[in-house]
DNA sequence: CGCAAGATTGAAGGACATCAAAGGGCGTGG
DNA sequence: CCACGCCCTTTGATGTCCTTCAATCTTGCG
């Protein structure tokens, strides 16, 4: 994998929604402290129920937030893209991870010692603003995915994950916007709150109407409009 | 509906999670600009969509968070009892709410306007703190509950709603532990992800098991330990 | 070429939503 | 006080969505 060039990193860091707005000397005690970690794919980042020891930021890749509960099926929270932070409750609540982080492409990731973070936002007033507007969104954002588990059928749900996977790491292909990150039947399962027969059917079909093409751990969307309809439709 | 007294109101706020720990004179201004209001059951707080114009903390009652989706069903996200916070996301991101409340018995509320709670947070690093935390906790809960309406029977989730409703807001009588407000099964059906025929056809069950006893709005649970273990089981 | 992981497809059954109809409880007005 | 009406609730019937199991097929890779 390629290495991050240090201005690389100092770019990640100054425009994530974590540390945006510091000024340079407190940036620089940001990136003192930076530790890069590169990951293959289907690396675990980290573990339910593990205590917080390190904050993540994304700069490279893709990583997957699940949770597993009781029977044992689990369910993915979150796709993570660059830019984004991991791990930010737990670490400002000192709570054990809530779910599991898994890389699903090569990936980069800057980290900090939690302790350090800790005593970062505590004496610096901008970093606790930030803080609050990234758990705020995350808050809503559950919200809104609650109701629609609550009330959307299957279909509209693997819709729906289809059009957050295009938006996150679309690829512009000459047929049309392909998934650029590979993903199984399962994957998609999880996102979608199903199983992967159901996500198989339902691209079958949609192959069958010429909105997608779907290939072993490939999808490309051919027709985006025909997908929002479904994810809008009422019924 | 009984008038709080001063004294009231004053403990309400220095043992809400957002107020805790605020020094004597920062908490004459939270108290000096706290407006009372009294709410009859079923009464709209506020309103999906609105502006935030003002941040709630519930003195006395019971109140009900609930989004309402493209197609019009309605979803419980939250039931409150005394001392929690409504509209806290709304107002420190200063987005439109994006749920509607309302009061599900005789309430009390203390309000202030949002941009007074704004400029108190943005002096306050200690409000500042607990408002981090109480998001903090919201996005853990939502979280948990995204993964058990994915995952979990229909059974399971009228259990945990009967659960968590007994935690909040219930009543010993003679009989075992009585939800002390009164829910229609439509209400009920809102919190767990279904409709009241689901739920009426359950509570028969539970009844006829004597598990509960199902009366008009009201619903007495005889044996917790038996409704802990559906919510619990695997299967 | 053969294996393993991913993917498809059919069949069967159960869980759940939906519709229809009718049975109580409670308050209001006569 | 009784009757009426409204809302909550129950219950059955029906059909659909979805899960589950089993078997087979495909693809990529060693």
């Amino acid at each position: 994998m390629s290495n991050l060039s240090d201005l690389d990193v100092q770019q990640t860091c100054c425009r994530s929604s974590l540390f945006r707005g510091l000024d340079g000397v407190e940036l620089d005690d940001v990136l003192k402290a930076v530790e890069v970690r590169e990951e293959q794919s289907r690396a675990v980042v980290f573990r339910q129920g593990d205590t917080p020891s390190r904050l993540f930021l994304l700069a490279k890749g893709f990583v997957k937030i699940s949770q597993i509960n009781g029977d044992g099926t689990p369910v993915t929270l979150r796709m993570i893209g660059p830019g984004e932070i991991l791990a930010c409750v737990a670490v400002f609540k000192q709570i054990s991870y809530p779910a599991t982080a898994m890389t699903m492409a090569d990936s980069v990731l800057l980290t900090w010692p939690a302790s350090m973070i800790l005593g970062l936002i505590d004496k610096n007033p901008r970093l606790k603003d930030n803080a609050l507007e990234i758990v705020g969104h995350r808050t809503q954002d559950l919200a809104h995915q609650l109701t629609r588990m609550a009330t959307e059928r299957v279909e509209q749900r693997i819709a729906r994950a289809l059009l957050c996977l295009t938006a996150q790491v679309g690829r512009k292909v000459p047929e049309g916007l392909e998934v650029g990150v590979p993903l199984s039947r399962q994957d998609i399962a999880e996102i979608a709150g199903t199983d992967f027969y159901n996500v198989s059917r339902q691209f079958q079909k949609w192959a069958d109407q010429g909105i997608i093409i779907a290939r072993r751990l490939h999808v490309t969307v051919l027709d985006l409009s025909a997908l929002e309809a479904i994810a809008g439709k009422s019924h």
